[in-house]
RNA sequence: GCCCCCGUAGCUCAGAGGAUAGAGCAGAGGUUUCCUAAACCUUUGGCCGCAGGUUCAACUCCUGCCGGGGGUACCA
């Protein structure tokens, strides 16, 4: 509505002559660094230079038309234009916006910000996707979170996400597993901490393969058998795979994330054979060195190998089965796959073999796969600057990240809060939290180097500080007691403190849309501080008398007012964290 | 060698053509007769890796270099 109304100014001024159109110009406005200077400039130097004019003398002219447009036959128009320099600036009138942006969400409680955008697209995404028998690392957590947090924007935005966990359950290291736990494994060990002990042995398998080459070669052949159906050794795979869902699943629960299907690598065993025939009819398959590889080199990467010299298959093979097995289950309209970086160029390849496909096939655009795929990547999560590695052993477990911040989460309450009911609950809330939060809070593609006490900070820009912004948020409208009305006078809402609150909220639907068209949660966790910071100063904010200003006073028509503030905001921080798969109790 | 990502305050990170480069942590000082101080205010701290180029305007775009990380055919 409100660039609407900027749109038409423009284009009613003089920039018609300079064929700069309304959209044009749209583009171009950006949010000025001081807020006091309007909501947007539009700056105006390469106007200026086109037309051969001073900038400044052509701005104040712009102003003075633009002003009277803006007015028209009103009185006033909520739209004020100011030329500063060569910016023009246009102030929006706080009244109409903070009317417009509360009573919207009042309405729409924590469906504000939601759309039918996404038409009930379908979304595949594939994230977290961890290995069978290996411990659930603060590796997997950026998958996790960033996938599950996907999963609910773009359900938000009208779309239908699939969540796929595509479990590590098959591949070579399932060789060295079996042949580890032949040689030196034990079952009542393995009952009383499967994923542990998993471990060790399979630390323990690359220690001693360094001395006796012989391991790799037993490993490789225990795949084979498995392969090719070997029932003893499935058996054994299976149990391994049991075990370690188990402890896989408490994580999934603590973190709130649901998968639709968890269908892993071995879901493809029977469905490669005829991916394979369909490649080497299409022309693209080729024997090599032994191996039946897909050449790429024209595109400037390396080969993408289907099958072994020995005829067993790689992860390439079933992630290209994935994909046209994907593809013909839901016709979706992206597939994200949440991977970390190290995995770029198999995904680049991947792609590269499913795009040649098509081609060769002639397959109509409709039917094309390849525009669809994306590798949503992240940067490693390292420890004292060390990546962390399953072969190294030195992975920190995410269960005893979980469990320590609960545990500190839980002192605090008790320092902070004793009186506070459900202790238990509440620390689980604000420990799982503060591990997502401090995992979102950097955009995805960097490394980020675990620390312990970054992840146990509870201050600052963290998930824990913005979910006491949503307790006192709480807090107020318990206190408060009467029902929050849309009917106030928003005129009361005056201070900048309160202006500064307002645009924040009215930006939350871009935000969101932002954070999907990136896929990058971060979006949100950084909007979400600064809604937060913005709201406790005006929580905090002094008046004349160096007092605070209150904001439950006996002014009721303040009171309301203000009210009618606090939960829009609250609404806001929930239904963000929401999003970021961070619950917000209601008190802490 | 080739390809990709990252170099911004002591530390962790925002900013991705525009006005004086911002937060948090850490350091210094302050605010509570309590609407939750897990907060708020003040303050110290910067050749935005280096060198060129494009532009009215570059932390932002282009080229080269330096530093870190990753990938580079039978692991995932």
């Amino acid at each position: 509505m409100i660039s609407k109304a900027l749109e038409e100014l423009f284009a009613g001024s003089s920039f018609a002559e300079i064929s700069l159109d309304s959209k044009n110009i749209y583009r171009r406005l950006e949010p000025p660094k001081d807020p006091k200077m309007g909501n947007y400039a539009f700056p105006l130097f390469e106007a200026a230079k086109i037309l051969g004019k001073n900038p400044n003398e052509m701005n104040r002219q712009l102003t003075e038309i633009e002003n009277r447009l803006a007015r028209g036959e009103k009185e006033f128009s909520c739209l004020t234009f100011q030329a500063v320099g060569g910016f023009n600036n246009v102030l929006i009138d706080g009244v109409a916006l903070a009317q417009e942006t509360i009573h919207t969400i009042l309405n729409a409680g924590n469906d504000y910000g939601s759309s039918k955008d996404g038409q009930r697209k379908n979304i595949v995404i594939d994230f977290s996707s961890p290995n069978i028998a290996k411990p659930f690392g603060v590796g997997h957590l950026r998958s996790t979170a960033i996938g599950g947090s996907l999963y609910r924007i773009f359900r938000k935005l009208g779309y239908t996400p699939v969540g796929i966990n595509h479990l590590g359950d098959w591949g070579t290291q399932f060789g060295k597993m079996i042949v580890a736990y032949r040689r030196w494994g034990d079952d009542a060990a393995l009952r009383t901490n499967a994923v542990r002990y998993l471990y060790d042995l399979y630390v323990r398998f690359h220690k001693e393969e360094e001395t006796d080459p012989g391991l790799s070669e037993e490993a490789r052949q225990a795949f084979k058998a498995m392969e090719d159906g070997d029932s003893e050794t499935l058996a054994l795979w299976q149990k391994f795979k049991d075990l370690s869902m188990a402890e896989f699943n408490k994580v999934y629960d603590m973190m709130g994330v649901h998968f639709d299907y968890q269908t892993g690598e071995s879901f493809y065993n029977d469905k490669m054979e005829a991916v394979i025939e369909r490649l080497m009819k299409a022309g693209l398959a080729e024997v090599s060195e032994g191996a039946l590889v897909v050449d790429l080199s024209r595109f400037n990467l390396p080969a993408c190998l289907l099958r072994k010299a020995d005829g067993a298959t790689l992860y390439a093979t079933r992630d290209i089965t994935g994909i046209l097995y994907r593809w013909e289950t839901f016709h979706f309209e992206k597939a994200l796959y949440v991977v970390g970086s190290a995995q770029h160029d198999h995904f680049r390849q991947v792609f590269k073999v499913v795009e040649l496909l098509e081609e060769a096939e002639s397959l109509p655009p409709s039917e094309q796969i390849s525009p669809r795929l994306f590798h949503v990547e992240f940067g490693w999560i390292k420890f004292q600057d060390e990546v962390m590695s399953t072969r190294l052993g030195n992975i920190i477990f995410l269960e005893e990240v979980f469990a320590k911040a609960i545990a500190l989460a839980r002192e605090k309450i008790l320092e902070k809060n004793p009186d506070l009911k459900d202790i238990d609950r509440v620390a689980r809330q604000i420990g799982i939290g503060a591990v997502i939060f401090a995992d979102l809070s950097t955009r995805k593609e960097k490394d980020v180097n675990f620390d312990w006490s970054k992840v146990l900070n509870f201050e600052g820009e963290t998930g824990p500080y913005l979910q006491y912004t949503h307790a006192r948020l709480s807090s107020l409208l318990r206190h408060y007691g009467n029902m929050v009305k849309p009917d106030i006078d928003f005129r009361l809402l005056h201070h900048p403190e309160e202006e500064r609150v307002i645009e924040f909220l009215y930006r939350f639907p871009m935000v969101v849309v932002e954070a999907a068209s990136i896929y990058d949660p971060n979006v949100i966790g950084a909007y979400l501080l600064g809604l937060a910071s913005a709201f406790n100063k005006v929580y905090q904010r002094k008046d004349a008398s160096g007092r605070i200003d209150k904001i439950l006073s006996d002014d009721e028509a303040l009171t309301a007012a203000r009210m009618a503030l606090v939960s829009s905001v609250r609404t806001v921080i929930n239904e963000g964290l929401s999003l970021l798969g961070i619950e917000a109790p209601e008190e802490m």
